[in-house]
RNA sequence: GCGAACGUGGUGAAGUGGUUAACACAUCUGGCUGUGAACCAGACAUUCGUGAGUUCGAUUCUCAUCGUUCGCCCCA
């Protein structure tokens, strides 16, 4: 028969990865919660029209990125290519904006979607976590959000994690601007890429990302969104550095910084790390702030902000610097029968020691040598064999061996929780 | 969507237009039917991503196709 592959940009993740996984996942998921979050689980399929209006017709990701499908039924189904517009739906539809205090402070994670060309750290199945706190517009709500990632980051072991910030101001900022903008690039849209030719009809915020080299002189000349902002985003602005600057958060502003998702306004930013390896995975991490989501998608008049990290990326960073130690799987005991007889006592002791003992243990069900079982304890990490053979079992005791310093003791059967436990608390306080 | 490189066992890999496809690790078996990382002997690619072409003959050359990886765009 041939063998099924996994679909393009897809990946599996087993073994020792699935550890890295899990702890990244934990420790991300244990910051938050310090951080009085709490948990939410939208689903992975939602209706198009949740992204289309949330993340917005004129972005990328809904222009080219999404995984989107009519279901048996003929309804227009799309597997998340992110969170937060989901996230709002949810929000929206169970008025948790008037259950609970406001702000509504939420962490996720799960995988989300994008069909893209894979590449380095880049997947069309990837995995996010992120968090949400909505409902509160106040410019510190912005500043605790970056403080929040910036402190995972750190917790993970990453050193020299450079935030960018920027402001892309309110709605009257934003609108005077894009007036500006249409004005400028009026006369030079001729002249620049097809992107930018869409772009300047959908959203001409984006031309400043254009990176195509014959369009960078025109866009140089373009107006500032510095010199279009409300005196409110400029506050604004400026209280949020402020408060980084108080808390010691190291920040750099990149007024180049716009964002690929449509419903960020005010506070953007992004988080960077190079590995010391020097490859460079992009952007760790970004979020930012959005006012007018929750509106798009029928609800009430609350601002948001929230950031995301793509957890492939940061695994990959970690890996490549040597931050991902000890993830290995152990075994606490690994259990040797010898002989027919025994097998089934040592199933039972097992056991015993799983449910009452409380420690992490494996058996070997086939007949083999006694020198292949030690082999493959060894192979499984595990701290102590068992053995029972014919004997043994004759008075109902078994041989507990200590595979790293190779003692070893004859203990009756009853004896036996007790002794690991003895034994297991020597260990840690030797640690 | 565009551009480039690569595709040999479970893994890491060498290799050549000609009939046994190195080597290493891992795994399994036996030497050793109750004590392991050692040692020795053996097993392990109906075949070199797939299809077609060139050739007396192709894993090796050509083309196509698929896949992987990297870059651009964009993004986590």
């Amino acid at each position: 028969m041939e063998i099924i592959k996994n679909v393009k940009g897809t990946h599996d993740i087993y073994g020792e990865e699935t550890n890295s996984y899990e702890m990244v996942e934990s420790l991300m998921k244990s910051i938050a919660e310090l951080y009085a979050y709490n948990g939410v689980r939208p689903p992975v399929l939602e209706y198009n029209s949740v992204f289309v209006r949330g993340v917005g017709e004129s972005s990328d990701i809904v222009r080219k990125e999404m995984y989107t499908f009519p279901d048996k039924g003929d309804r227009l189904l799309t597997l998340r290519p992110e969170f937060t517009a989901g996230i709002m739906r949810l929000v929206v539809q169970n008025k948790l904006y008037a259950t609970n205090e406001l702000p509504l402070k939420l962490y996720y994670v799960g995988p989300v979607f994008r069909y893209e060309r894979p590449q380095l750290g880049r997947y069309r199945q990837f995995n996010q976590f992120g968090v949400e706190s909505i409902g509160n517009n106040s410019p510190m709500n912005d500043t605790e959000v970056i403080v929040l990632a910036y402190t995972i980051l750190c917790s993970l072991g990453l050193e020299g994690v450079t935030i960018k910030i920027n402001t892309l101001g309110d709605e009257d900022s934003r609108n005077n601007y894009r007036k500006a903008l249409k004005e400028y690039f009026k006369d030079h849209i001729e002249n620049m890429c097809e992107d930018c030719k869409s772009r300047y009809e959908l959203n001409p915020l984006r031309i400043l990302d254009c990176k195509v080299p014959e369009d960078r002189p025109i866009i140089e000349g373009a107006p500032k969104i510095g010199d279009y902002l409300s005196e409110a985003s400029k506050a604004r602005f400026e209280q949020i550095q402020d408060a980084l600057s108080v808390l010691q958060i190291p920040y750099e502003i990149d007024e180049s910084l716009v964002r690929g998702l449509d419903y960020y306004s005010e506070t953007v930013f992004e988080f960077h790390y190079k590995s010391k390896a020097g490859l460079d995975y992009g952007a760790v991490g970004a979020g930012g702030h959005y006012g007018k989501l929750m509106e798009e998608l029928g609800g009430p008049e609350l601002p948001g902000v929230g950031f995301s990290f793509g957890i492939e990326r940061i695994v990959s960073v970690l890996k490549d610097d040597g931050l991902l130690n000890d993830t290995k799987s152990t075994l606490d005991v690994y259990v040797m029968p010898l002989g027919d007889e025994s097998v089934l006592v040592a199933e039972e002791i097992a056991v015993l020691l799983r449910n009452s003992g409380g420690y992490r243990v494996d058996m070997c069900f086939d007949k083999t040598k006694l020198g292949n079982m030690f082999k493959r304890a060894t192979n499984k990490n595990a701290k102590y064999a068992l053995i029972i053979g014919e004997e043994e079992i004759k008075n109902d005791s078994v041989i507990i061996k200590n595979l790293t310093t190779q003692e070893q003791m004859n203990i009756k059967v009853d004896e036996l929780i007790d002794k690991f436990d003895e034994l297991f608390s020597k260990e840690e306080t030797q640690e």
